[in-house]
RNA sequence: CGGGGUAUAGCUCAGUCUGGUAGAGCGUUGCGUUUGGGACGCAAAAGUCGGGGGUUCGAAUCCCUCUGCCCCGACCA
């Protein structure tokens, strides 16, 4: 490509409203504008970007044995009735009517689809296993879309469906999808980690996510130095304590705290480690108030909670109103020692192991000190609700956990019989019998690893691309052609040269000057840059830098021809 | 949904408090000089000041209202 036949868009101020890294230098280099909130424009440069991930992969999903299809973005509601999703999906799914008022909803996923298809067309257990997958944009009304394309309300995905006789055969597809989820990310040149997933309400057998690693990534997700163990925060699970509870050693006395609300407060006016106090959350059961208490330096896993059979799938927290009413107390005296006895009381297994414990004293101003499990306070049942930390030991029982934040890129899901159940796919077994089928589904969010990957690799410059991802892997730059003839045309050999032998070049013909032309080869992030010039043409040679290289140095023609490969 | 902020040229922003003919930088166009790290000079084009309503002799500026966008919160017991 000759950039004077392009179309390229930098700009040198960073966007007022791009908060993270990757944004902001999306917005700079030009590959996507914004046309509303979570609606972003895809430029020639982005698109080109996205293609190149798109493809990798593409390739590793045929590779993998999955069939490509399009399904639509529009789909009917009479459909998504079926499966109870029209009303289940919530706001996140965008409603729409067409001239003749038919409901329609713009698809944030297609089990629905796939699955009226499969029942349709699959008829025997002799077609089966098989993937069906497709490329496609996707529409979720997101309560916040932010980070440019990270968190977009249209975007794109590649989402594929299997379909099996048993269980076995959905294992060996997810295993194969698992596999072909390491291999893509890998040859996109991305530090990535498949971590477990809860499987949420949709339960299922298994579930991994693929995890871009980055600061700025929106999940935590923890993994083991001793084993590769690696879960997301969610789904960890905090072992119980190795030890037990010491007895009782303290009698429980009534002290004043006035003011004193949070662990953090209580902590320090009475000079007791946070961990030496119960926290305690009333929280909104399926039927009255529910008390989760937890260690002091410990937070509530909002996803555990949901599992408890005494809570809705969906954590709430009670009202200051509701606390007082059923305690007699506001938010922030609450404790487990004189709790009315209806109000059941969980307790985390780290929680569970406290003597001589501070909680809250159900009264106003007040707090318990020298508090005891059973003695003084009840317990209806101990359970893990907290979230793991940094140093906890490794659920497998091998070396401890440690944090770090990801971006979540790829999701691969056993779902079982939910949708097949839900909507009558079956196939014929070999006895002629109908048998519903078992799904697997597996999604990886295409416009997000453009984000995502930036986020990992960029500098003060701006983006540095993996060789897999770049809209193209070598920048000849050409300084003053216009002054001296023989540069241009040296420049255009170079260029032809490189062309032929399919090495995607791009020649900077603009006739810029040469910060300029570098700023903006350094910001779109190419990774080879070559100069053709009048000093390496009197020298015989060209200057060659690598994007993520300090220094340049002079290369024969030779030499850049076998470092391109 | 709740809270906060913001809306002025293509972009980044000043001007608003204290009402009086619309500003800068970047970008764009033309001419000239320049050509190894976002060049310089001269000239030029470009804004219904988010929409609507009100107050006023006069509104970007004050008041009301609507809308868009951004941020924060959904961890406090």
């Amino acid at each position: 490509m000759r950039l004077s036949q392009f179309h390229l868009a930098t700009v040198k101020e960073v966007p007022a409203d791009a908060e993270i890294a990757s944004h902001q230098l999306m917005l700079r280099a030009g590959m996507i504008r914004k046309l509303a909130s979570g609606l972003y424009t895809w430029s020639p440069l982005g698109l080109r970007v996205l293609r190149k991930v798109e493809n990798v992969v593409r390739e590793e999903m045929n590779r993998a044995g999955a069939i490509e299809m399009l399904m639509p973005t529009i789909q009917p509601r009479e459909l998504w009735e079926e499966t109870g999703r029209w009303q289940k999906f919530g706001p996140q799914l965008l409603k729409i009517k067409d001239r003749k008022e038919q409901e329609f909803c713009y698809a944030p996923t297609a089990e629905e689809v796939v699955t009226d298809y499969a029942r349709n067309e699959l008829n025997s257990y002799k077609q089966l296993p098989v993937n069906f997958y497709q490329i496609q944009t996707k529409f979720r009304d997101e309560i916040r879309p932010r980070f440019g394309v990270m968190r977009a309300r249209e975007f794109l995905m590649k989402d594929a469906y299997s379909f099996h006789l048993g269980q076995e055969s959905l294992a060996e597809t997810y295993q194969a999808m698992y596999d072909a989820y390491s291999r893509i990310f890998t040859r996109l040149g991305l530090k990535f980690r498949a971590v477990q997933a809860d499987t949420g309400a949709i339960g299922g057998n298994a579930s991994h996510e693929f995890q871009v690693l980055a600061d700025s990534g929106e999940d935590a997700i923890v993994f083991s130095d001793g084993s590769d163990y690696a879960a997301n925060v969610e789904k960890a699970e905090a072992l119980a304590p190795a030890t037990s509870r010491p007895a009782p050693g303290a009698t429980m006395e009534r002290v004043d705290t006035p003011v004193q609300k949070t662990i953090a407060e209580v902590s320090a006016f009475l000079g007791v480690a946070p961990a030496q106090c119960v926290k305690t959350l009333l929280v909104k059961g399926r039927d009255g108030l529910v008390a989760l208490c937890l260690r002091g330096d410990h937070e509530l896993n909002e996803v555990k909670a949901g599992k408890l059979a005494e809570l809705p799938d969906e954590v709430v927290l009670a009202s200051a109103a509701e606390i007082l009413a059923a305690t007699g107390a506001r938010p922030g005296f609450i404790g487990p020692a004189g709790l009315p006895a209806a109000i059941p009381v969980i307790v985390d297994r780290s929680a569970a192991v406290l003597a001589d414990f501070v909680c809250g004293g159900n009264a106003d101003g007040t707090h318990q000190t020298g508090a005891n499990w059973e003695r003084d306070a009840r317990m209806t049942r101990i359970d893990d609700i907290r979230q793991v930390v940094e140093g906890d030991p490794s659920p497998d029982g091998h070396g401890t956990l440690h944090l770090a934040r990801g971006i979540e890129v790829g999701h691969v899901f056993q779902l079982g019989g939910k949708y097949a159940e839900a909507l009558g796919a079956t196939v014929l077994d070999d006895q002629g019998k109908a048998q519903v089928m078992l799904m697997g589904c597996y999604g990886i969010g295409i416009s997000r690893i453009v984000a995502a990957a930036i986020e990992q690799r960029h500098d003060d410059a701006g983006i540095i691309w993996p060789e897999a991802m770049a809209p193209w892997r070598v920048a000849v730059c050409v300084i003053n052609p216009k002054g001296n003839p023989d540069i241009a045309t040296a420049g255009e050999s170079l260029y032809q040269e490189l062309a032929a032998r399919g090495i995607e070049t791009v020649l900077d013909d603009r006739g810029l000057r040469p910060g300029a032309m570098f700023a903006d080869m350094e910001l779109i992030g190419i990774p080879h840059r070559v100069v053709v010039s009048e000093r390496g043409l009197a020298a015989g040679t060209l200057e060659y830098r690598a994007r993520h290289e300090a220094e340049s140095r002079a290369v024969t023609r030779d030499e850049l021809l076998a470092l391109l490969g």
